[in-house]
DNA sequence: TGTGTTATTGTACGATCGTTCAACAACGTC
DNA sequence: GACGTTGTTGAACGATCGTACAATAACACA
């Protein structure tokens, strides 16, 4: 029986195209549904695919989130690494970029903490999240990292705190200072997306600068 | 037929001593399977009881996750208050107490931040949660303001900087200091649990009093 | 010792889960 | 226009989910 349509009932994509487009559908059910939103036959409607067809592209679910926390991942350090090489280049301006990408969208919202923290309920049961998880955080640690020594290393500090001791933070300093400074703008991050009536992004900018200034002004 | 055995099949419990019971169970699931360990049968499994009896003592499945919920806030904030309870009477002593309560057992813990995790992952969908949250968390955030509050207000200051402006910071002052002090004790709690061989507890703790330090150093 | 209350059990039900797989059809190639 | 490749469909499977409910039995009390 031929078909009276001139209408394909579908349309062929090609792998790669689709495997991005399920991915995509999979963050979407994430900010929709929560952890409920991970299941094969939201994702799929959510995509407009039959349910048979994920596993026609990922070897079953889990595969398919971690892919997803890795596009999840990718793009947030894209977007930093991005935003900081459109900065002048002098340390401050780098840092101030890298501040402002962390304190503005899409990074500030509430939908993607709430992605992520589905992401880090998974993350000590999956082998293939805790996978993910080991080959992208490096680059991040890395960014920040960088940033923030180039900042203490090369910045013209107050006269006075740099006449009473060498103008190059040890490396001791550097690594606490560095702990301290992801965790002050982690849990920023965090209580704004948490309640975002209590802070601007500006106040959370300026509170993660200060900070930054007093490591020079230290006893 | 007459029972053989002496031995009871099961034994009857109060109410209360039971949900408090269920309660354990589920935070103890949460804690070895995540999110999948909230299931009835896995709870009630872990619990020592059938898959009928939670539903005799909770309407749903929610609802015990909210009690639960309520159990672990309060078990955290109960320990935080009774730390700075048994602390020496002065500012720099109560919040020398908080800190050192905040970062050691049994808050500072994986698998405490597991279970969070979970929590906070449901947060969004749940309306059982976001009830819990609401009447929970006045009590910290007051503790912490509070323990803030008098610290910057009392506390004998360095002589250059009290000398230079008032001795008590403006309200606005005050709200900021919270805001960046949370956020930086919460942050490296968080990358503790995370990653526990980073940095020791102990200089966690010097970050945040070297952070309190510096509100009084600022220009 | 008998009786009433109710905490507890365990089966059953319908819904939904992840995955499999045979059949279908879109589309590049000849 | 016929053919081959393969992206895609959708029904089916067994497992597990949350909940309901009638039957059971533990224990307090008369």
């Amino acid at each position: 029986m031929p078909r009276l349509s001139r209408r394909p009932r579908f349309e062929r994509q090609l792998p790669q195209v689709r495997r991005q487009a399920l991915i995509a559908a999979t963050i979407e059910c994430l900010k929709r549904y929560g952890h409920d939103g991970l299941s094969i036959r939201t994702i799929s409607a959510q995509a407009g695919v039959s349910v048979g067809l994920i596993n026609h592209h990922f070897p079953n679910k889990d595969e398919l989130i971690a892919a997803a926390y890795r596009h999840f991942n990718a793009e947030l350090i894209g977007g930093m690494q991005a935003a900081v090489a459109r900065a002048p280049d002098s340390p401050r301006a780098r840092m101030r970029a890298f501040l402002e990408a962390s304190f503005s969208a899409p990074n500030l919202d509430a939908d993607v903490l709430a992605v992520w923290v589905v992401f880090w309920g998974l993350y000590r049961h999956s082998r293939p999240i805790q996978r993910v998880q080991r080959e992208t955080n490096h680059a991040y640690v890395q960014l920040v990292h960088g940033l923030l020594a180039e900042l203490l290393q090369q910045e013209p500090a107050p006269q006075a705190a740099r006449a009473r001791r060498g103008s190059r933070p040890s490396p001791e300093d550097l690594r606490l200072a560095a702990i301290g400074f992801t965790a002050l703008m982690d849990g920023l991050w965090l209580a704004w997306c948490l309640e975002p009536g209590i802070f601007r992004p500006a106040e959370a900018l300026a509170l993660c600068e200060e900070w930054i200034g007093s490591l020079s002004r230290r006893p």
